[in-house]
DNA sequence: TATAAAACCTGCAGTAACTACAGGTTCAAG
DNA sequence: CTTGAACCTGTAGTTACTGCAGGTTTTATA
């Protein structure tokens, strides 16, 4: 007879993912993870598979899925047809969504660097970042 | 005598500066723009000064600085001081934020791209993108 | 001048993705 | 058996808007 699995408070689970107990809490209450068996009491305990799943949802949260994204990646996820091409629709869109966003990025930290350079050699009589940001183009 | 400046509505004003109406009047709530005359009836009206602050705003706002440093900017621009020292400190502060988050957006891109590519060549059992997702580093 | 449409008004609810209480219960150790 | 840490629920706050309902004012036309 197999031991039965090692359960976790929500505590551990935290610690084990480096997730906030309340953000734990958050993802069952909008649906990302089921909600797990309670102890009599009403605390909550987790097996091996809660920390799997977890884990997915940070790995997608780090690389910027927002949170109905990674619910559609679960869903993929646990759906018995393997979907690759939907997986890879979900991801192509947020790819270039990142890629949107690199290139914002991009621009401001060209800009403000100049600016800020400029700002540091200042001897002018007003901060020639407030009037770059004052006079139109 | 001088012909008095002409005035704008509120509408006029989100037009000539690409701000929506709701977002002008939400910046006068919180306090980033001076609440403006008004007509007879309650209209708000507004005059050139308006405009160059609020392109002020949105300039900055452009760059991604938050709001609370926007509002900062301003003080110090409306400060007699020239205090161009407190204005690089704040534009400083954001410019090593951008470049945090530029970071941590040029891994996502890194690793999404990689992700997909994998994904596309896709003739595996399982989609390589989910299974990256669950398997540990 | 009358009317109708467009623009405006206030106040409040909703968005994303958490985070932080408050006020109460349960668990584990000594 | 007591204490203190950890847990529970429910609600409100965060950022920077956006959108709506329900009502008033302005402006253009007839």
């Amino acid at each position: 007879m197999a031991v039965p699995p090692p359960l976790m408070t929500i505590g551990a689970l935290s610690r084990r993912t480096g997730c906030k107990v309340e953000t734990i809490r958050y993802y069952e209450r909008i649906g990302l993870l089921p909600a797990p068996a309670r102890s009599r009491g009403g605390h909550r305990h987790y097996g091996e598979g809660a920390l799997k799943r977890l884990d997915f949802v940070l790995r997608a949260r780090g690389l910027g899925f927002p949170l109905d994204s990674v619910r559609g990646l679960l869903d993929l996820a646990d759906g018995e047809g393997r979907s690759c091409a939907q997986v890879e629709r979900i991801a192509f869109r947020h790819l270039k969504d990142v890629r949107n966003k690199l290139a914002d990025i991009l621009v401001m930290e060209k800009v403000l660097a100049e600016m800020v350079a400029e700002c540091r050699g200042g001897t002018m009589p007003a901060c020639p970042l407030i009037e770059a940001l004052f006079n139109e183009d």
